[in-house]
DNA sequence: CACTATTATGAGCTTTTGCTCAGGTCCTGG
DNA sequence: CCAGGACCTGAGCAAAAGCTCATAATAGTG
């Protein structure tokens, strides 16, 4: 593997409408490359084919394959889906609502294909500091979901910090699962018993 | 990357012990390098290195990467994980030691590296044949839970089938996690919980 | 010990892949 | 309409990775 990360990329920046039709295919490509065949194996070239752009064209706007896809990451990140865990502060409705509400905002956080944010996590050799805010707004998600939870009278568990680990990432990797291969059970009784199992769990024991 | 699988493989086989030896060597650190470095990047010159022996050795047992990872799915199957899922028809017991021995089942499966699993299952290009034989396994699994939550007289969910996906995907899930990054929530508490999450959610609505 | 079959070695061939660069085409401002 | 910048192209280079093969070392057998 040729060189790594030059700082930040001093490559061309676009000026014409154009190039930045051809750095948007260049993008797309590069998203659809990678979540089908992995990031080791989701060549540069390939990419460029698939944009039905020369090679040259790609590293005229990345410096390198790394970059194509910290770019992707950025890109993610800026749509919003991650960062505004602000919807879901629903305490005043029952815990069942307020449940459906992180359900729900889980879903629509995995609109994108999560293959392929499970590979911008775990194989992109992204910077410490791209690394760190995705780490903290992980955080941030489960402290909030933790408020909410330590606050709603009907929550009865043994041990909040562990409930809220595994609540946050049950209703996670559910998701991650649904929308990676649609199941045979339709999405709306999918949320339903989700919801139901987590609703459940977190009213504690016979009552 | 270069051809592909030889219909399969007629390599060397061994005949002497010291040949057996190499041979497990070579798998053994073939599981390391690939659940270290992901597949594309575990490099059949960095395995037979960490073997300590001759990248020439290797391919005189394999006859390409693929194969490699294929006969470490290979042993992982005859090895009995996943294959016997017959150690929890514990249907006299209560709900909870039902799940429980669910639960537990999961995370004895899991024993083996998870990474390496992932992998295999998600990069390898598995003969048809291999795969055939793991959705099998899993199909038979679920067909099983549900059998046994049938007849449970304290099961009462609205639609079995998309509980008891949801059941075995979530306990799978979870388990996976835990042994991947060990969770600074300690191993008893997280199967308490999840044992209690899973059977909430069985026993059903208010009692 | 001699002789053969088996196993081990590693330099290096071949293919793949990240990436460059010399030269072309297209767009825009004057 | 034309000059010069912006954009695009793709042959091909260097490095890395998969894999081969001639040769050496070792084990088993009489």
């Amino acid at each position: 593997m040729p060189s790594a990360n030059r700082d930040i990329d001093p490559r061309r920046k676009p000026r014409q409408v154009r190039a930045e039709l051809t750095r948007d295919r260049i993008l797309t490509a590069a998203a659809h490359v990678f979540s089908e065949h992995g990031y080791a194996a989701g060549t540069t070239n390939r990419i460029a084919a698939r944009a039905r752009v020369s090679i040259g064209s790609l590293y005229q706007y990345f410096p390198n394959k790394d970059a194509v896809l910290a770019e992707l990451m950025v890109r993610h990140i800026d749509r919003g889906s991650w960062t505004d865990a602000d919807r879901l502060d629903l305490s005043p409705g029952t815990l069942e609502s307020v449940v459906r509400a992180l359900v729900r905002d889980a879903i629509d956080n995995h609109r994108d294909d999560p293959r392929l944010l499970r590979i911008m996590i775990e194989e992109g050799q992204l910077s410490a500091e791209l690394r760190e805010t995705i780490t903290r707004h992980g955080e941030q998600r489960v402290a909030q979901v933790r408020d909410v939870f330590a606050r709603h009278p009907d929550v009865d568990v043994r041990d909040l910090d562990a409930a809220v680990d595994l609540v946050v990432f049950t209703v996670e990797l559910n998701t991650h699962r649904l929308a990676a291969f649609p199941q045979p059970v339709a999405m709306e009784t999918f949320e339903n018993e989700l919801v139901d199992m987590v609703t459940r769990y977190l009213r504690g024991p016979v009552h």
